[in-house]
DNA sequence: AAACAGTTTAACTATTTGATCAAACTCTAG
DNA sequence: CTAGAGTTTGATCAAATAGTTAAACTGTTT
């Protein structure tokens, strides 16, 4: 009843949460990842042109399949777009709940954060642009995922990480701050050097040769900038 | 010979500097800073679009202009996209220049600094999220404008920044950092909260209610746990 | 008022875009 | 081999898009 009754997958929209379900892989007209491939090349386009700026063509290329193939498996652009949002946001948040979970001092806490965090960014750049994207617009998508996740506070790295901030706070292990203001701060070191990589590279040449070098370097200045920011006063070094 | 031979006015071709040089104002027809109108208007929709995914229409809806305008006065979507930039960047930089160059100690630099960063970015979030969306797809035009201004290092105040905290160092107001990853930590907590404010609000809902107060707590913040950060070892606050 | 330069408008073109569809293809199951 | 479900393809459509143009309009100058 709904639309044209042919036989098609569409995974985006029922289950929007791995980028190829293998679960239900009906290999059939072998199809050799065709599914991954637009997803993988819908996730570049997306994050460097925006859900306007984006043409379906321009991913299909990427893909290298043929354009009516994006339609067969994900409906429409908007479809689109929403499975590889969230997948980005499901895996975003996933990924660093557990590590905080253990129960650190302050200083391995801020560690582990700061370098699973870094380690993310600079691993999936073109989903942070596209998250970043979808920051700055304001889009209703962002929003509706963002404030269900902050319903369950518990899953939220970035909310852990604050409640982990006020708790070493009141236990002396750091001066008192701005919980909010800080928290933003570490987001605000660990994304923004990722994202704004391009621009980065002009002032920081070293960091386009040796990549490696200059994550670690990014991981360790972080950290220490903000332990010796938060430390008590009076404690030294 | 250059095409049609009407008299066009055309300014964002030739002086990519004032949204509408009131030098050569040719006022007959009643303009009424028309020009100006789509500057604004095409600013907002570059912003939250991008270059690709703005359309033409949506800037001239929102100028409440006749669409035909926006390729009178700006010859076409690219001229006008890189007339908005160029003024956006001419402005960025030379706007914190000057108040830099007092010599002041390095807290008072490192003061006049944020605050003059954080009040043009919360005062023009349209243009700093334009200038993100460019870094983040590393488009031609960035780097051009880039590469020209970094050769002229004098008149980046992120380079002078820069200069200051190796003076810094070396004369011991503060300890030993690497400079430019303070620097990228500096511009980060500045800029990123307003450039993914959307989001930030659903974090602070007080950053909604009372925004002043928020950019104000944001100052206070960044300098406080950078100035703390960067103390010698050793010295009490 | 007549001429004129600058401005605004609506109608138009050519191209691009997202989306659809029937036909062809591929592999497996019977 | 044949039937059939799942997949791929090229052709095609309607809507949207950037850009053009001639005519109408506005105010100023003569």
């Amino acid at each position: 009843m709904e639309s044209t009754d042919n036989t098609a997958p569409v995974v985006g929209a029922g289950d929007p949460s791995t980028p190829a379900g293998e679960g239900a892989s009906s290999e059939s007209g072998e199809s050799a990842g065709t599914e991954q491939r637009i997803f993988k090349a819908a996730t570049e386009v997306f994050a460097r042109k925006g859900q306007a700026g984006a043409r379906m063509r321009e991913i299909a290329e990427h893909a290298e399949i043929n354009p009516a193939l994006l339609h067969y498996y994900f409906r429409s652009k908007s479809q689109l777009y929403e499975a590889v949002f969230a997948h980005g946001f499901k895996q975003f948040m996933g990924g660093l709940g557990q590590s905080l979970k253990a129960d650190l001092d302050f200083e391995e806490s801020l560690r582990t954060f700061v370098h699973g965090y870094i380690d993310y960014i600079h691993t999936h750049q073109d989903m942070a642009r596209l998250m970043l994207n979808e920051c700055t617009c304001g889009g209703p998508i962002l929003e509706r995922y963002l404030t269900a996740a902050v319903a369950k506070r518990d899953e939220m790295p970035g909310l852990m990480m604050e409640d982990r901030i006020v708790a070493a706070i009141e236990s002396g292990e750091i001066r008192p701050v701005d919980p909010q203001h800080t928290m933003l701060t570490i987001v605000s070191s660990c994304l923004f050097p990722f994202v704004a990589l391009p621009t980065v590279r002009i002032f920081h040449p070293e960091a386009a040769d040796d990549f490696e070098a200059f994550v670690e370097g990014r991981k360790k200045h972080v950290v220490d900038l903000l332990l010796s920011g938060l430390r008590p006063a009076g404690s030294a070094e």
